[in-house]
RNA sequence: GGGCCGCUAGCUCAACGGUAGAGCAGCAGACUUUUAAUCUGCGGGUUCAGGGUUCGAGCCCCUGGCGGCCCA
């Protein structure tokens, strides 16, 4: 890409004046900011005084997994782009906690059955939990995950405002139009009873009561009076009542005709869904048609963002355990760089997030991503998705001050076990022109490398230094071998760093062949160096291969190496 | 059966309707660092097919093919 795109983008004025010069402008011409070209105009278009209102909603019904994310991710990185741009922008975040809880996950008590069809609020939260209900259970995590991923928003829970009273416009107003909803939903339902959204032969009725004695929405509304909003309901509990729904709290609309509704309460321009609301019949395209004629307002611009996998998984379910969530991936990498993720692929594309030895990939692109930015060499898209992944409005997320490359770190973090004053040594070493005088600077990328090494490397790959030498691989050796062992040992000490150990395993093969230490490498050293080179694997760590030697010996001691090979 | 999305270099993906580009892989060279090493350089295309609109189409329209998914 031409440097002259780059160094317009870095000239472009700031919009409010106020950004400061670190800020680089971003890129106008990816996905984000093209979604927010159409957001602001629209909204500009439909009420230019109103803030712009973008939406996410999440149900607390269980873990939120990393494809839940992107519900959340497309509208923030929406909503920062036009707040970097300097228009007043909100990002609603509804918890659909008023919800009816469907079934007792796997690993929960099956006793929590007797409070399937109650809000998720008013579920106890599973046994250990320090929260108070179920839907407070599930949304903590996410919420933390958020926040270190600096997504800013404005929570709105479905309980609070439908038992508050907020909607009760919105509600009657449904109920007057029942017949008309009915008419747009009639058009996609091509099956009797199977609908949840609350046809019945005596009527369709927008509106669920929980019931007041059991709490549970097993409940029929059976009549419904307009003038004096009278509503009529039997439970299957056996509860039967009447209550005047102008006053009722205890209650929700349809799924499809609550999400309409709230466009309209909340005038949401923006909101993405994902694409199994895309299909004839799904609830945006049925919201869609009911938004204006019932609630008056028009649909958010809303696109379909396609299923986020993980590296050798399908796709995601929230319905089956041990699905990975945000908390999972910030375990294991950067705020930045799930960002990234996030901000580099449009919302239609589906993509996978590594948690197998791909990642050290992803991180050495975001390395060199990173460095290209830095020398403004980068690419117009490339820099913007940085740049979104880096920074929002409000300002930069945490960095490590030096990124050591992760696969490194993982190394470090495999070979020492754990050992921090070993890591350390290492680590010093690593680029003598600039020693590392703490671990502290390769934090937080070293935490995230060693939970990575803990909890995502197969143990069949993890180094394991031998407690014992090999004593039979011992016995069988020749001589030379014998000797460029005695070599290695007796010159470990003198050349106790990195660059001593390299010299010192590349050289023990030259002495041991008669050649001078600063020989150009011939095809018959090279192949001594590889075998001396897989003899010492095996006899440290009992295979043929395996983190960089001087790396290895500076991390096993000078003591237990002489111990395993022998001298 | 209805619908949504995608199809661009070997792979993953870019490219307001205006000369099709990156990363990785590959190849070549360099290198006293092996484990998926590092540096420099290079090559790489009928943009799924066919038709249409346009001065101009990867992009817009139509038809078909293949793939993924949703609803039924």
């Amino acid at each position: 890409m031409s440097a002259a795109v780059i160094d317009e983008r870095i000239s472009a004025p700031a919009p409010d004046g106020k950004a400061d010069a670190s800020v680089v402008q971003v890129s106008e011409s990816d996905w984000v900011s093209r979604f927010a070209d159409e957001v602001i105009a629209e909204a500009r278009r439909r009420d230019p005084d109103r803030p712009i209102v973008c939406a996410s909603g999440l149900s607390p019904s269980g873990p939120i997994h990393l494809g839940n994310l992107r519900e959340v991710m497309t509208p923030h990185l929406v909503a920062d782009e036009i707040r970097r741009r300097g228009h007043d922008c909100v990002h609603l975040l509804s918890w659909d906690d008023f919800d009816r809880f469907r079934k007792v996950p796997a690993g929960i008590d099956p006793s929590w059955a007797e409070h399937i069809g109650k809000p998720l609020t008013s579920v106890p939260a599973p046994a250990g939990s320090e929260h108070p209900n179920w839907a407070e259970h599930f949304k903590a995590p996410m919420a933390a995950a958020l926040a270190e991923l600096g997504v800013e928003y404005r929570p709105v829970s479905q309980t609070q405002m439908y038992t508050s009273g907020a909607y009760t416009r919105q509600v009657l107003r449904a109920m007057s139009e029942r017949e008309r909803i009915d008419a747009v939903l009639r058009r996609y339902r091509t099956k009797e009873g199977v609908d949840d959204d609350g046809s019945v032969a005596a009527g369709y009725y927008p509106y669920r009561p929980y019931c007041s004695q059991c709490e549970r929405d097993l409940t029929t509304v059976t009549g419904y009076d307009d003038e004096t909003t009278e509503l009529v309901y039997e439970c299957g509990c056996g509860h039967s009542e009447t209550v005047v729904l102008a006053e009722h709290r205890q209650g929700k609309l349809a799924w499809k005709v609550d999400w309409p509704m709230r466009w309209a309460y909340e005038g949401v321009v923006f909101e993405p869904s994902g694409v199994d609301h895309t299909s004839p019949g799904s609830s945006f395209v049925v919201g869609g048609q009911i938004i204006g004629p019932v609630f008056g307002g028009e649909p958010p611009i809303g696109p379909m963002y396609a299923f986020v996998g993980i590296s050798g998984m399908a796709k995601m379910s929230s319905s089956r355990g041990g699905v990975p969530t945000p908390a999972d991936a910030l375990s294991i990498m950067e705020a930045p760089l799930l960002r990234w993720l996030y901000a580099r692929r449009r919302p239609n594309q589906a993509f996978t997030i590594a948690f197998d030895l791909q990642i050290q990939r992803l991180y050495d692109e975001w390395d060199a991503l990173s460095a290209k930015v830095d020398t403004s060499t980068a690419t117009a898209a490339d820099a913007a998705a940085h740049g979104r992944a880096t920074r929002t409005a409000r300002g930069a997320l945490p960095t490590t001050a030096r990124p050591v490359p992760y696969r490194t770190l993982a190394s470090i973090v495999d070979v020492t076990a754990g050992d921090e004053d070993q890591a350390l040594r290492i680590v010093r070493d690593l680029d003598p022109s600039r020693p590392i005088g703490s671990l502290d600077e390769t934090r937080p990328r070293l935490d995230r490398a060693r939970a990575w090494v803990l909890t995502q490397l197969p143990a069949e790959q993890r180094t394991r230094v031998r407690d014992e030498p090999d004593t039979g691989l011992l016995a069988s050796l020749g001589d030379d071998e014998r000797e460029s062992l005695r070599l290695l040992a007796a010159g470990l000490d003198e050349n106790w760093s990195l660059p001593g150990l390299t010299t010192l395993v590349y050289g023990v093969p030259k002495r041991l062949l008669g050649l001078p230490e600063d020989v150009k490498p011939t095809p018959e050293l090279r192949a001594a160096q590889r075998a001396f080179f897989a003899l010492l694997y095996h006899l440290l760590v009992g295979r043929d291969t395996g983190p960089r030697l001087p790396t290895l010996l500076l991390a096993i001691g000078a003591d237990q190496v002489r111990k395993l090979i022998g001298t």
